[in-house]
RNA sequence: GCUGGAAUCGUCUAGUGGCAAUGACAAGAGACUGUAAAUCUCUCGGCUUCGGCCUUCGUAGGUUCGAGUCCUACUUCCAGCA
């Protein structure tokens, strides 16, 4: 994997540049399609490639089962879709992607993430939103109740749909990351809510360091399995402490195993809002520059260009999707519910450039597609909805390569947020 | 015309003496950020100083400390018989 930055920002951070792996190119800063389980929920690889996705993020914790097989084809981007529409049937059934799958799965450049996010919120944050706002207010999950626990060795915890005990550490992580074979990976980290302590969380990040280094080591011996080099990231923690997140950064990018370091660094952790513009700062004025990052989990506008601004290169989340199911829909003057848009014959956003809006979507017809309560229908305007809250991040992230190009990123944001935040709908 | 059965908050529905009254759907408001999420929370007779107050279960009476619930009559609907 190579990483080439076009362009950097006057404040030194943030940067333009291209991610080019085994499997394609990336141009950043790029936000991810989410696929946790191997496909994009209710998107075809068609839709995907008319988003103008440029890579998908799955996840090896959802993924450990499935890993030995996806390997057998040659790693992710040569899986079929009849082996995800088999896998899609399993589970609760109700993942009726099958036919949006057998539209053709995803190809292109991958990333998979260690199974750390579910160390938090099957764990200390079991039941609870994951707020950016509201989180701050919440408390760990107690003890007994959580069905993840952590030991130095790695995760033990409940499967939540078949109750099954299983366990995950670092090697386990690696082992299946590297047969999911995806080009980029996450070192098997530990996410802290932002109900832990200072203490906590130097001992979370401390241990996540020691996994760190346990995954580099089994990813060392692995990464070539397949035929083509994979990538691994070593993800920071540290939460909002100034001195943690400096420490974690520098102590991981000096990290080496007979003098091979980690080819990224994924940039994690729970943040607040108005904290996460001075975390990545810190992190990035330590990180090496040549490095790709990774800030993950985040894509709300406000948070893609405070992490673009900051020096993170690409991003993943499933909020835009995820909000689209529930009726949220994006648009350049705010965000609007799609409930009480029963009567309406305007499109989700003027003059978008997304397949929905392109093909004439109305609000009052998609709304009635939502709530019509047929499986089928409701399945449609998924892909639809999703198709265009995806489409309005993608197309943000081109945006501000764009501006970056230009050297006009700070007017565009300003402008950006002036009018999404005016939220005239 | 006779004999049964039924009428409850937009819809369907629970309730057979202590009820402003169950559940579902619809409707309305909010949430959602490395997916336990086609999910979750709240509202859903009116007023409220949030302690309550008022008006409600087809209509009108009655029995009772107390009636959606029991009785009588009426209205409407359904089924069967003429």
């Amino acid at each position: 994997m190579e990483f080439e930055i076009e362009k950097v920002l006057p404040n030194g951070l943030g940067r333009v540049g291209e991610i080019k792996t085994a499997h394609g190119v990336i141009k950043t800063p790029a936000f991810l399609a989410v696929g946790t389980r191997g496909y994009v929920r209710f998107l075809s690889a068609a839709d995907l490639a008319e988003i103008d996705v440029q890579a998908m993020l799955c996840n090896g914790y959802h993924l450990r089962r499935q890993a030995p097989g996806i390997a057998k084809f040659g790693g992710l981007a040569k899986v079929p879709a009849e082996f995800w529409q088999a896998e899609s049937i399993n589970g609760k059934g109700e993942d009726a992607s099958a036919s949006v799958i057998a539209a053709g799965i995803w190809q292109g450049p991958t990333v998979t993430d260690s199974g750390g996010f579910q160390v938090m919120s099957l764990g200390s944050g079991l039941g609870k939103v994951v707020s950016m706002e509201k989180e701050r207010h919440v408390t760990n999950t107690a003890h007994k109740e959580r069905l993840a626990h952590v030991t130095e060795k790695g995760v033990e915890f409940v499967d939540p749909f078949d109750g099954r005990p299983d366990f995950i550490g670092p090697e386990e992580s690696m082992q299946i990351q590297c047969q999911i074979g995806a080009d980029i990976h996450m070192s098997f980290d530990e996410l802290t809510s932002l109900a832990d302590s200072y203490e906590y969380n130097i001992e979370a990040m401390e241990r996540t360091e020691r996994w760190a280094k346990r995954s580099l080591a089994e990813h060392l011996k692995h990464r070539d399995d397949l035929g083509y080099r994979q990538n691994l990231y070593a993800v920071l923690q540290g939460g909002r402490w100034e001195d943690l997140r400096r420490q974690t950064a520098r102590n991981l990018a000096k990290m080496q195993i007979e003098g091979i370091g980690f080819d990224g660094f994924g940039l994690g952790g729970a943040f607040l809002k108005e904290d996460l513009g001075e975390i990545l700062r810190w992190c990035d004025e330590e990180l090496p520059m040549e490095k790709p990052r990774h800030l993950l989990g985040l894509s709300h506008p406000d948070d893609i260009l405070i992490g673009a601004e900051m020096g993170a290169d690409t991003f993943d989340c499933v909020a835009p999707m995820r909000e689209a199911r529930h009726g949220k829909i994006y648009t350049r003057d705010g965000n609007f519910n799609l409930r009480k848009m029963a009567d309406s014959g305007e499109p989700l956003e003027k003059n978008c450039d997304c397949s929905t809006c392109a093909a004439g979507w109305t609000r009052g017809g998609l709304r009635a597609m939502w709530r019509s309560g047929e499986a089928e229908q409701k399945a449609k305007y998924y892909n639809l909805a999703s198709a265009h809250n995806l489409r309005f991040i993608v197309r943000l992230t081109e945006e501000i390569r764009q501006s970056m190009l230009r050297g006009d990123f700070d007017e565009y944001k300003k402008d950006f947020l002036a009018r999404y935040n005016a939220g005239v709908i």
